[in-house]
Order: structure tokens, then sequence, then C-alpha cells
DNA sequence: TATGGGATTACCT
DNA sequence: GGTAATCCCATAC
């Protein structure tokens, strides 16, 4: 079933970082049907966390989705070239968001390889920007609903015990400790679709 | 108004 | 492992 506002404004962004990973989440623009299973997010904590493009209040035209609440989806561009999906959390005012960083693809593989060119199905959906490609998402979806009909997230009842869900830094970052260091990195262990190092850190 | 850098990726050696 | 691609926004004049 769909996750509504019940699961995306609650205040307790880390938690449901790590509960959307073995959610489906899915796309569907212009009739085409693309979506996979989430395995790896990450948790931006908003004002406080100075990774975070909320840090110190900080808004902007760029960032202002983030402060919505709950059930939608902020769009960015990293980089000039790459576009990022992140889920917005909490209540309005809160600037609380995950990152999904990857998932493996399920539904719609021809369309997501149409999308992102001929690359192996272990990278079809592997990193945030590759990601947001095969899924057909822009920066112009900036700020669209996860209760509509372009893109959603289902529960299909996969639950895994908490030894399966790593924990670990978070990846790409440049800000000062102590908030390069926090474990707010979230994966599924051993799953080949997982970006970047998968290595523990305890 | 100008400049520097980033929640990355792909392709090179 | 090194680096180019390339755009929005924060910061500095």
């Amino acid at each position: 079933m769909k996750l509504n506002n019940s699961f995306y404004q609650r205040n307790d962004t880390i938690k449901m970082a790590k509960e959307l990973i073995g959610k489906f989440l899915y796309t569907n623009f212009d009739g085409q049907l693309t979506g996979g299973m989430i395995v790896e997010t990450e948790a931006y904590m908003g004002v406080t966390d100075s990774s975070c493009h909320t840090f110190n209040n900080r808004k902007t035209n760029r960032n202002a989705t983030m402060y919505n609440q709950g059930g939608v989806i902020y769009m960015y561009v990293c980089y000039g070239i790459h576009d990022m999906l992140n889920i917005v959390t909490g209540n309005e005012g809160d600037s609380q968001v995950i990152l999904i960083r990857a998932i493996e693809p399920l539904k719609g593989i021809e369309k997501m390889i149409e999308r992102r060119g001929d690359v192996p199905l272990k990278r079809l959906a592997k990193g945030p920007g590759s990601l947001a490609k095969a899924l057909g998402l822009k920066r112009i979806h900036d700020s669209i609903s996860l209760l509509e009909e372009e893109i959603w997230i289902e529960n299909k009842g996969f639950k895994f015990d908490s030894d399966s869900i790593i924990e670990s830094p978070r990846v790409g970052l440049g800000c000062p400790e102590p908030y390069f260091s926090m474990p707010w990195r979230f994966f599924l262990k051993g799953n080949a679709y997982v970006s970047g190092k998968t290595k523990v850190v305890s």
C-alpha cells in the first residue's frame, strides 16, 4: 500500500530513513511505470545540520521546498549536472529531508535503460544522480506530491531485521565535524545495488 | 556583477 | 586514482 501523510509527517527523520529501506519507489510519467526497492538512504536533519541546505535557517528559491510539510519531494541539481531526489519529512516549517541514494530496479527496466543509456543493471539506479535519471526525475519536479500519480512509495510488507540495515557516515560531504561523521546513511547489507563503499563503520 | 564550489558520475590511465 | 562536465546560489566586491 501507498505510504501517506501519517508516514511522511512524523518528526523522526532518522527512523524514517531506516524504514524507507525495503520500501518500493515508483514514478509514472507519460504512462511509463518505473521503479524498484529502496536500498540506500541518507537523512539530512535541517537547520542544525551543517551539511544540510537549510543549515542556519538558510532559505532560498532553491531550498524553499524543504520547509514544506512532509509528503512532497525536494529536487536539486548537484554539480550542475545531476538531479537528486529527496523526501520531505515532518511538519510545515521543519526542513529535514531524506536523500534516496539507490534502488534495486524492478519495474520498467527497459524504460530506465532508455533514459540512462546502455549501462549494466547493477549501475542502473545506483547513486542519487543515476537513480533520478533512471526514474525520469528532474529539478522541474521539485515540490510535487508523493500522494498523487506521478511518484509514490509503497510498503509491500518486506521487513529486515536491524542487523541487515547498516549505518555509516554520509557520502560526499564537505562540512565540519561533528556532522561530517554522523551515521545518518543507511543501506541494505550485502545488496549489490548500494552505491559507493559498503564497509561497516562502527 | 563576478567568482567559487558542491549530497556526482563516467571515462581516462 | 585523476579529472572534466556544467548550473544554481552564496559570498564578496
